[in-house]
DNA sequence: ATGGACATGTCAGCAATATGACAGTCCATC
DNA sequence: GATGGACTGTCATATTGCTGACATGTCCAT
């Protein structure tokens, strides 16, 4: 295959379509693409934010730290996101971490020339603007999840979200690979390890799902995940 | 006038400053003012997402209602804020209620002339895209504080919150009024009005506030209503 | 192939806080 | 100034799901 050019990456941005091919060539001057691994930090909280992130492969989880050396788990981003969005919305340090959670390709852009082009563009303007929208409603749909729900209703609308973000449709129902680590769910959902465990081998007893380390395996549809 | 914190800055930059008195009457010309009482809804969701509000006097609260009738209130605003901004981030319905919680003055613009202005005034792009990065913290601080914090502590630094936003500095503390009743704050904490009730009566046992249900009053610094 | 590190499985006990019930209080308005 | 409805105060009880402890399993580097 082929090598993928920057460009290549930055047009299969939703979030860049429909930005003319001068645009583009500008924006790819100002891009610099980087790999990084698992476990790879990107950034920290109080970091300076100058950057805004594209990711084109792997996983990104972004989370925080409480005093006490706990973890939650805000969001987990996949091919096509953006990150580091405080950049371009008036804060000059991150809140959060952001750490490689699958070997990862990223385009960085920093703020000034990214938004210098949102000036030129009042399209680009309106894209970011429907990203904030949807960053805001998935966090508030959090909150909602947080305040409303059991654990276990928790874990397993968060399997139905994450088999219907990351999985590939079967003959015989779903298949996400690689899948997540017990504690990897538990600081995404708010809930103990030992939870997510149990929960985990419930949905496997009723055959709902069959999972390893490497996969989750949903047999059927995804509204067998309900709440 | 209270004292201005960098907070109370935050909470009221006006994202209208600057923008040119040309600009100033333009929107003016495109605003509707409205006064609504207590426990007015402004919007429902499903609501058609048309309008931006500008918030100049009272308070509005955003909520959300579970299937079994379950509260949980996800902002109280106050004058200065900005509500229905969904609008303006993509979105043609609303997500969440917006009501009344002490007699207001709203105005409201239309989604689409401010949209016209916006593409006018990059300035007020900045301030919007500003305005909704703060609400992006607020909501990130939310899911920390239900995630990391037990009951007692999301309830006093509720108080915090709500004594530094709305409260007038005394010689001896501050003083927030009206009040708000115990259920009013459990929807806001994510709790239930008996422990709300339990918590607000050890803190005056404590002698840190004295209270009823028309007034709260901190006697001394906002630091005693820590964690 | 082996050892060590990390992940999973399982269980008992406990703590936080929700729930439900009911009495007492306030206050708007008739 | 009487009355009804909403708000507050207090308790006893139920329960969810966390914690800690430990055994077992899996993977990878050497």
């Amino acid at each position: 295959m082929a090598e993928k050019t920057k460009l290549w990456y930055l047009q299969n941005f939703n979030m860049l379509e429909g930005m003319s091919p001068k645009m583009m060539k500008e924006l790819e001057q100002n891009t610099s693409m980087q790999s990084n691994s698992k476990k790879e930090i990107i950034y920290f909280p109080e970091d300076a934010s100058n950057t805004i992130y594209f990711l084109k492969m792997g996983k990104i989880k972004i989370y925080r730290l409480s005093e006490d050396g706990k973890t939650t788990t805000l969001q987990l981003l996949g091919p096509g996101e953006i990150f580091g969005e405080s950049a371009i919305l008036g804060q000059d340090t991150h809140d959060n971490i952001a750490e490689v959670v699958e070997d990862a390709v990223v385009c960085a852009i920093d703020k000034r020339d990214f938004q210098d082009l949102m000036e030129k563009s009042s399209k680009l303007t309106m894209s970011v603007n429907k990203f904030i929208g949807w960053r805001l409603r998935k966090i508030q749909a959090h909150v909602e999840d947080l305040v409303f729900k059991n654990a276990s209703q928790r874990i397993t609308s968060f399997l139905h979200r994450y088999v219907e973000t990351f999985g590939k449709k079967m003959v015989d129902g779903w298949m996400v690979r690689p899948f997540l680590t017990h504690q990897e769910i538990a600081d995404l959902t708010a809930t103990a390890r030992q939870t997510v465990n149990q929960v985990l081998n419930e949905l496997a007893e009723r055959d709902v799902i069959k999972f390893s380390r490497r996969f989750l395996h949903l047999k059927g549809d995804l509204d067998q995940l309900e709440s």
